[in-house]
DNA sequence: CATATGACACTAT
DNA sequence: AATAGTGCCATAT
């Protein structure tokens, strides 16, 4: 059992393919930590493994992009490279990677 | 060991 | 729709 942190950059590195962006709670749940979305964010700011782990591909659940190690300008430039649309201050849906969630009628959601 | 902090989320205005 | 208040939880101090 890994800890928090090292969870956090073994999802990304493995789970969030280029192209594409997962929320801060949805790391958190998909790790095993509902609830913890602040902490994944504490997580990326005290390791900067910087390149090392795409942690600009982490971003709050309403779409906008939230912080960065290096700015959120950089954060934004490194997404746009990678094909991710932005859309005013939030990302296009089409590139957030959701989790298998489903509504009252238990038809997914897309 | 006890408190504070913050790359967040949810609900109620 | 946009903003403020409240809750959360792993780390840092």
């Amino acid at each position: 059992m890994k800890i928090f942190t090292q969870k956090c950059y073994d999802y990304l590195t493995n789970y969030v393919p280029k192209g594409f962006v997962i929320s801060y709670g949805d790391l958190a749940k998909s790790i095993g930590h509902k609830g913890a979305a602040q902490s994944v964010g504490t997580a990326m700011k005290t390791n900067p493994y910087a390149p090392k782990v795409p942690c600009h591909r982490v971003i709050k659940s309403d779409g906008s992009i939230g912080k960065y190690l290096y700015g959120q300008a950089e954060k934004i430039k490194l997404l746009k490279q990678e094909g991710v649309k932005i859309i005013g201050t939030k990302v296009d849906e089409k590139h957030i990677l959701k989790l298998h969630t489903f509504d009252k009628n238990n038809r997914s959601l897309k």
